[in-house]
RNA sequence: GCCGUCUUAGCUCACUUGGUAGAGCGCCAGAUUGUGGCUCUGGAGGUAGCUGGUUCGAAACCAGCAGACGGUACCA
């Protein structure tokens, strides 16, 4: 740079886009979905699984880095031993490497949950981090239709644990396989344009999907997207099978499916495997509107080999301009025969779902959660004088030692600073012990929350401060047991 | 990745055909020697995203880059 040697470099204060700092009232909610969910895995029978942040590239699965692109979908640096590792950008890769790792001493089936941040390289949006938190629970080495019907149970449950509304759409691999097989749709390309085909359903509409499942379809700004290429012959029968959901039982989803299925033996055996899910989520417990068949529902992951799952927000959200703000899922999940047999070589059947931890936390955040109680401040106590700030500490571990949160206000500002300080940090009351008090060996108290009240009341500034709303002078040795009542602790 | 719109104070936004910036809110202070709100008064805060070009002169016009937003593709 060619600066005048005068002005030192500033670097600009700025976060890396696609990750944001998380302040008190985020974590707060955040914290809270994950110790729910976490209890509820663990009531299930789930144990608990720390994995690194970084994983050998290898091990990631697919999405290598390569030498022109090492960074494509993952975060990837060179070890000093040259080998790629990757940040992870799920959980379930880790496990699988994880279960194939430990497989001789593991418990088998092995349940595990894990929750932490993962983070994916590409473009941010609303609702689309780089970096965000997942909380994941697994069954791996069970192949029973009733795993997966846990899975979705605990779901379910976990949901109802934190009061949000929500639906589960299940769906199975081995219907639309069936289907296309019976049909002669055995490219797997084509396939694939299928199922990204059906996977616009919800913006696109039934008229959109027929056009994505032939020849394509143009956008409204002119760009055109190339379809499955499917014969008219096929797109008929998978429109059919598309909605052959919203039925009002499971069992009438299953029933319409084994009528658009009949031609297709693994089409059918889907269907079975979906029927034994259906009776263990009724043993359950699991009511028809919190799990429903949709065989609507893709999940673009190419691993998933049988039933997958989404769970689908069903609260309205608004974002401060009052626009409705689409969520998309807040968890999803499904069956992965495959995963762990990249490391081990045998095939290993593994089910499992995944909480969209900071998906919900933004939808709570804009829907004003009402579990989400105001993050309060501590008790902070004024600070009068350099020489009593021994007095001002003592009084703050006394507080701290009755349970309560307590700060000695180390700023240099003035006591009206100091209140506004307290108020702004939403401190449920401030303590005075200056030299007055100190002298007559009393303490003054301002009950913060009562003040707020009565500020609504009263206009003129010199009633105002002559009232004093909230606050009282005692005998120093009645302060804990005051700011106790007001604390509601007593 | 592709297409489009946008970028002026901490925030939300103004500034008639190019003549070197304003408001509201917020923030700080005072009125109120030890008190949050209201009211009034004062103050701080901007190289108009960055770089280059056109021009006597650019926040405004042009180009490149970066970032934000919307759509689309992809999404483990």
């Amino acid at each position: 740079m060619t600066e005048n040697p005068d002005t030192p470099f500033r670097p600009e204060a700025r976060s890396p886009r696609g990750f944001i700092d998380k302040r008190n009232a985020q974590i707060a909610i955040e914290r809270r979905l994950i110790e729910t969910v976490s209890k509820v895995y663990e009531s299930f029978g789930f144990e608990a699984l720390q994995t690194p942040a970084f994983e050998y590239a290898d091990a990631l699965g697919k999405f290598l880095p390569d030498s022109d692109r090492p960074n494509v979908g993952v975060f990837a640096l060179q070890d000093d031993d040259d080998q790629w590792m990757a940040l992870r950008y799920d959980l379930t890769a880790p496990l699988a490497r994880f279960a194939a790792q430990n497989w001789e001493t593991l418990p088998k089936p092995f349940r595990r949950y894990a929750y932490g941040p993962v983070w994916r390289n590409e473009k941010p949006g609303p609702g689309r981090l780089r970096e965000f938190m997942q909380c994941d629970a697994d069954i791996v080495g069970s192949d029973r239709p009733e795993a997966d019907a846990e899975v979705i149970a605990l779901a379910v449950t976990g949901f109802k644990a934190l009061d949000i509304p929500t639906r589960i759409r299940i769906n199975n691999r081995k219907l639309l396989n069936g289907l296309l097989t019976s049909l002669g749709v055995i490219d797997p390309v084509q396939q694939l344009g299928v199922l990204r085909a059906i996977d616009k359903l919800d913006r696109f509409g039934l008229p959109g999907v027929e056009l994505l499942l032939g020849a394509g379809r143009k956008d409204e700004s002119g760009d055109f997207t190339k379809g499955a290429g499917l014969p008219s012959s096929a797109i008929q029968p998978v429109l059919d099978f598309v909605s052959a959901g919203g039925a009002d039982t499971r069992g009438d989803v299953l029933n319409r499916l084994a009528n658009v299925l009949a031609n297709s033996p693994e089409g059918l055996a889907g269907v079975e495997d979906l029927g034994r899910i259906g009776t263990a989520l009724a043993a359950m417990g699991v009511d028809e509107a919190s799990a429903v068949f949709d065989p609507g529902i893709v999940r673009g992951l190419e691993y998933y080999t049988g039933p997958v799952f989404e769970a689908e927000l069903l609260l309205e959200t608004r974002d401060e301009k009052g626009n409705l703000v689409q969520f998309g899922s807040v968890g999803g999940g499904g069956r992965y025969d495959d995963l762990v047999a990249r490391f081990t070589g045998e095939k290993t059947p593994a089910t499992g779902f995944s909480f969209g931890v900071s998906r919900l936390a933004a939808a709570l955040a804009l829907v004003g959660d009402s579990h989400t109680t105001r993050a309060r401040g501590p008790i902070v106590i004024i600070a009068f004088s350099d020489s009593d700030m021994g007095e001002y500490f003592k009084l703050a571990a006394e507080i701290r030692a009755a349970g309560m949160s307590a700060e000695v206000y180390v700023g240099r500002s003035g006591m009206k600073a100091q209140m506004k300080y307290a108020d702004r940090r939403v401190s449920p009351a401030a303590v005075m012990l200056g030299g007055d008090e100190l002298a007559n060996g009393t303490v003054t108290i301002k009950d913060l929350d009562a003040g707020r009240q009565a500020a609504l009341q009263i206009s003129d500034n010199q009633q105002w401060r002559e009232a004093r709303p909230g606050q009282v002078t005692l005998p120093r040795q009645d302060a804990i047991n005051h700011l106790k009542s007001i604390m509601n602790m007593t």
